[in-house]
DNA sequence: ATAACAATACAGGCTTGCCTGTTTGTAAGT
DNA sequence: ACTTACAAACAGGCAAGCCTGTATTGTTAT
């Protein structure tokens, strides 16, 4: 047992909450909203009940402020992303290829898991919704530079870079009964397709913003990684 | 007190899980999966629970059966809305708006609430794959009539017409924690211009497929009638 | 400095309510 | 008569919230 090293009560009470924090996405992702109990919680996280229950009001304020935690790592992931591809000149396939690694690797498997509670319990919705609403809105910021990286029409891009994210939530959902690889390559690279037709219509100086036809068929193969 | 009109063994059998699956979809989309009980079906379809043991073996086997039989009636119903226009000469902005009524109306978040055991229950799971490996076959059989009658590459249109579904399930879920009517819109008309120039580029007569700019902006906000 | 006190962090048992599958009993059809 | 359809009570398990008890850290008065 190694010596306790005195850690100050907000180093404690941080320890405890994001380790708390972490559990609850893992084990919303590998067993569902309905099989995730508070205890099972705990004792992933190495912490007791008590302690849950200490910092938590509620299996729902668990949750809500797990997924906060989440979305929050998320979009300062895909800032860092974002701002690699400023200096290289990369075009939508790296996008569109990062976003499914994101979206297939766990991230909205996690949110499909809530989605239905929060649809039906009015009060955990109310929770919710700044904290998506606060996700969306770093989301049109990191859209905003992209169209200024690249010179496009910053309403269209919007739509269009949102509406990749709606078409990969519906890929991610329909994933779960349909273990169809190709069905969702060949919906990859129509849609690499469309947007590089976006870029192509930008103003820019005539770059190449990415492969046209030669590298296409090599959408990454669903990866299952944990979600931090 | 109407007296009973004396109904054949069939007819009963008939009758009541015809109420036990229209009581079950009602429910799922009601209250969702977590909250659905047997008792509830049970009561809502205004039988008695042995009823229900009697015909179904087991909850899962209840919500199995009921969305085999609510995806024969949409696969039904959206079969008679292709073979209806195939007199008019509809384009792609008519189709799109029926399904998303279809998708927002109820149909997929009554999937929502399955999915997700789905993901973590393998013997659910095994039982749904066929059904909705039916579901998907008969779509494209419709998508391959629509690329038929419309004279367009019919492996195009099948991954356009599936990713309009996928964009639109993205939409749906969004929808739960997005309260923005107008980012919806602005997304349909966004995919509605894409499936235009689909159609557009299709080989038949010049003839107009639909509205190009003039009856844009006013897809129908988003109805919640109930699913049969 | 340090002892007394206070506040916070943590631990774990208990209870209550609910839901599923089972079983036993009754009525309707063949 | 006998099978099928339905009815309702029962039993077992499980999970959330509550509550009481303990340990660790922070504060203040001497």
């Amino acid at each position: 047992m190694p010596q306790r090293p005195r850690r100050s009560q907000d180093e404690r009470s941080d320890e405890t909450r994001t380790a708390l924090h972490r559990a609850t996405i893992r084990l919303l992702l590998d067993r569902g909203y309905s099989r995730f109990t508070t205890a099972d919680a705990a004792a992933a996280a190495g912490v007791s009940r008590g302690a849950l229950t200490h910092h938590f009001a509620s299996k729902e304020d668990l949750v809500v402020r797990s997924v906060a935690q989440d979305l929050a790592g998320v979009t300062e992931g895909l800032r860092v992303f974002l701002a690699e591809g400023r200096g290289r000149r990369r075009g939508p396939d790296e996008l569109v290829d990062h976003l499914w690694a994101l979206m297939a690797g766990g991230l909205f498997y996690v949110t499909m898991e809530y989605l239905p509670e929060a649809r039906h319990n009015a009060p955990f919705r109310e929770r919710l919704l700044p904290v998506v609403r606060d996700f969306h809105a770093a989301l049109d910021a990191l859209w905003c530079s992209v169209s200024d990286a690249h010179d496009l029409d910053p309403a269209e891009a919007q739509v269009t870079l949102n509406a990749t994210l709606c078409l990969m939530r519906g890929m991610v959902a329909q994933s779960v009964l349909k273990p169809d690889e190709s069905y969702f390559a060949a919906m990859l690279d129509h849609w690499k397709a469309h947007l590089r037709a976006l870029f192509a219509r930008s103003a820019g100086a005539g770059d190449i913003p990415g492969p046209s036809h030669a590298g296409r068929h090599h959408s990454p193969p669903v990866p299952n990684p944990e979600v931090p």
